[in-house]
DNA sequence: CATTTTGACGCT
DNA sequence: AGCGTCAAA
């Protein structure tokens, strides 16, 4: 309470950089005739014309937006240029979007400050260091007299640059040199605004990319005040000007209060502009919203937001995920585990460049399923260590197995395969090799299943809890619980999991030494203040970050396995690896690379051989004949070997858990329903409570509801 | 069932 | 660990 009162909170000076219109910039500057034009970037096209992800300037000026569908585009704008994404494996790929992004941070980087990036085209910049000793620089001549410290500003830095509250720059410098007072705060956004105009031109003459800067005290207004004049433009914050920023911003254009807890302040506490937060005390948000949310807001309705830039460049996951909507959506096995290898071959390419670049291996894998009834899960298992795109998949996919003995099969709207949990890797070779023979698969595996069945003949009662510790399986014991435990070992999957079968009572200690060297590194809470006010940034000191931070972007191991040679030109380093170009040239080298790594597949069912690709056109003919044979009321072919009775009371129980949870979450069907808020754009309250005071089913929505 | 594909982080 | 929220192109 109190205390928040004595927290200095203007003494940081931070920027926020964000591309504009980036994925568009960068298919501009791969085909320069597209620049001047209206354009726009779109993923996928069958669909109402692709959906738009970009959209650059020249066509914002003739009505297209984001959200809209290329056909939309077309119509209000005939004469646009629709660029679609890059497509591998069936897939949108996202990789030269990402290597952009990492060309950018990599010019933020040669200013040697704290670099937080925020997304594939924001970073975040704390400033306050690189300010104090420009500052102390300065001041050394003259004691003091900071009148004297504005002259010597480059003003050729603040072209495009814009002062919140002031006519000009040059009006808001004036004021500045006039004040008897020598306002030091603002005159350090000043310093960080030169630097920042520094920090663009560099990026734009280094990637040809330009971008706008938000500069103040804090990642909140540096965010906002960032999109305030674009594109290619810089805005400052003084502190002076929040209440003006404030009066004219709505709740929802500030990060963090987009959605429901923007909604819960407009409806149930009449917060339409941030300045309306101001008529609240501290305790009155608390009350509603818990301590540390209203804290923050209420720090925040003072133009306070203590949040540190978190020196990090890297990614903290790598994944993917594919949608599979309509007449798309998965309906059988084997397309699940089609593309479930897509994915899981996309994830280990990724993996292995963040091996090469970042000497770096992500400990866990988990698989997203977002089923037809709206309902999703989740589950996740030790990532294998040697980074092979059929072990990946192998893994994913027994996951998958367990789901669907759990839940029967039901269309598949979604999947995800995303790996996390990285930690460096200790380079000596021979060292990891060995440690890799004991590492090797914590998931699922026939480990698991060999002494499931036993407890199945056991007769499963309590006396084989104690032969089956879970603590003992590994850390995918626990995903589906017995459920996953009835499965015989199914021949269908042993080609590529069965490498990881052998011996499964040799290593009494396996999975369970790796299960956890979690660093735990203590992640800042969000809306925790979690920095004094004296030294704001954390320190660059011994931690990943900082090698990351350091580490030159060229350099690579030497011991990376090559698995996938290079055709035509010689590997280049890291980050201008970058392939496009020609977009029919690169989707041809990576379809060479495909089914070099996945070889030839045998099907499941009747044993002939297919490329992968010509498998899922193979699997069809098995999935119409399943269909043929569910029709008619026949029983599968070949889903499950378990009693039939099994299998069926199994599956009704589950599904009918499914469908209890799915209505849950839909309680107003599509239109706006019975909520009082009207503005509220997000149609499923989820079960996520803004106020933690009760465990009950307080959902912000019922805030919106009629009073009970 | 249509933005889709990401990614970070909070809550429990 | 699993789910939910929020955000960005």
């Amino acid at each position: 309470m109190a205390l928040s009162t004595f927290v200095a909170s203007t003494n940081r000076v931070i920027a926020l950089v964000d591309m504009d219109c980036f994925y568009v910039q960068v298919e501009e500057r791969d085909d320069p005739s597209i620049k001047g034009t209206p354009a726009a970037v779109v993923q996928y096209k069958t669909y109402k014309g692709g959906g738009i992800i970009a959209v650059n300037y020249e066509a914002r000026a003739k009505g297209v937006t984001r959200n809209m569908r290329g056909d939309d585009a077309k119509a209000a704008c005939p004469e646009i240029k629709l660029v679609r994404v890059p497509e591998t494996r069936g897939k949108a790929d996202l990789t030269k979007y990402r290597d952009a992004g990492r060309e950018v941070i990599q010019v933020l980087n040669e200013f040697d400050c704290c670099v937080e990036r925020a997304s594939i085209d924001e970073a975040y910049i704390d400033l306050t260091e690189a300010v104090e000793k420009k500052l102390s620089e300065m001041s050394s001549d003259c004691e003091l007299d900071f009148s004297n410290t504005l002259p010597s500003l480059d003003m050729d830095c603040f072209t495009g640059s814009f002062v919140m509250g002031y006519d000009s720059t040059e009006q808001w410098l004036e004021a500045l040199r006039g004040s008897e007072m020598p306002q030091l705060d603002d005159i350090k956004l000043a310093i960080g605004a030169e630097i920042v105009g520094k920090m663009r031109e560099a990026v734009y003459k280094k990637t040809s990319f330009r971008c706008s800067a938000g500069i103040a005290h804090n990642k909140v207004l540096a965010k906002l005040v960032c999109g305030i004049n674009k594109p290619n433009k810089q805005t400052v914050l003084p502190h002076k000007s929040v209440p003006q920023l404030w009066s004219a911003t709505k709740v929802s254009k500030v990060r963090g209060l987009g959605g429901k807890l923007g909604d819960y302040l407009i409806g149930r506490l009449g917060c339409e502009n941030m300045c309306d937060l101001g008529k609240f005390t501290e305790n009155e948000l608390s009350a509603g919203l818990g301590a540390k949310t209203g804290m923050w807001l209420y720090r925040l309705s003072q133009g306070y937001d203590d949040e540190a830039v978190t020196p990090r460049q890297l990614p903290k996951s790598i994944g993917c995920n594919k949608n599979f909507f309509g007449p798309e959506a998965l309906r059988t096995k084997e397309k699940a585990k089609f593309w479930i290898t897509q994915l899981a071959a996309e994830v280990v390419e990724r993996l292995q460049r963040d091996l090469e670049m970042n000497n770096r291996k992500a400990k866990s894998l988990t698989l997203h399923v977002k089923f037809e009834d709206q309902n999703a899960l989740s589950r996740t298992c030790g990532a294998s260590p040697q980074y092979n795109p059929e072990r990946l998949a192998a893994d994913a996919y027994s996951i998958m197995e367990k789901l669907y003995q759990a839940l029967g099969v039901l269309p598949i709207n979604s999947l995800g395969l995303i790996a996390s949990k990285f930690e460096d890797e200790i380079d000596t070779s021979n060292y990891t090799k060995i440690n890799d023979f004991f590492k090797t698969k914590p998931c699922s595996s026939s480990v698991l299943e060999v002494e499931v069945i036993d407890t199945d003949s056991l007769n499963s009662d309590s006396s084989t809890d104690k032969l089956v510790d879970s603590s003992s399986l590994g850390p995918d014991s626990s995903t589906l619980g017995i459920s996953g435990s009835l499965q015989k070992l199914d021949e269908n999957n042993s080609t590529s999991t069965s490498d990881t079968v052998k011996k499964p009572s040799s290593n009494p200690i396996e999975s369970n030494s790796i299960v956890n060297p979690l660093p735990s590194t203590s992640i800042t809470s969000k809306h925790a203040v979690s920095h004094s006010n004296t030294n704001v940034t954390p320190k660059k000191s011994e931690t990943s970050e900082t090698k990351e931070h350091r580490k030159p972007f060229f350099s690579f191991s030497v011991t990376a396995p090559t698995i996938v040679s290079p055709r035509k030109s010689p590997r280049k380093p890291v980050a201008a690896a970058a392939v496009s170009s020609n977009e029919e040239g690169s989707s041809k080298l990576t379809i060479t690379k495909v089914t070099q790594v996945l070889a030839v597949e045998e099907c499941e069912r009747c044993g002939k051989k297919f490329s992968p690709w010509d498998m899922e056109t193979h699997k069809d003919y098995h999935a119409a004949k399943d269909l043929y044979r569910e029709i008619n009321g026949m029983p599968p072919l070949d889903f499950d070997l378990r009693p039939e009775t099994l299998r069926k009371k199994e599956i009704e129980q589950a599904s009918a858990e499914r469908a209890a949870k799915a209505a849950q979450k839909r309680p107003r069907g599509r239109g706006k329903g019975s909520s009082s808020c009207s503005s509220s754009k997000r149609g499923r309250p989820m079960s996520a409570n803004p106020v933690p005071t009760s465990s009950q089913s307080k959902t912000i929505d019922s805030y919106f509801g009629p009073k009970s």
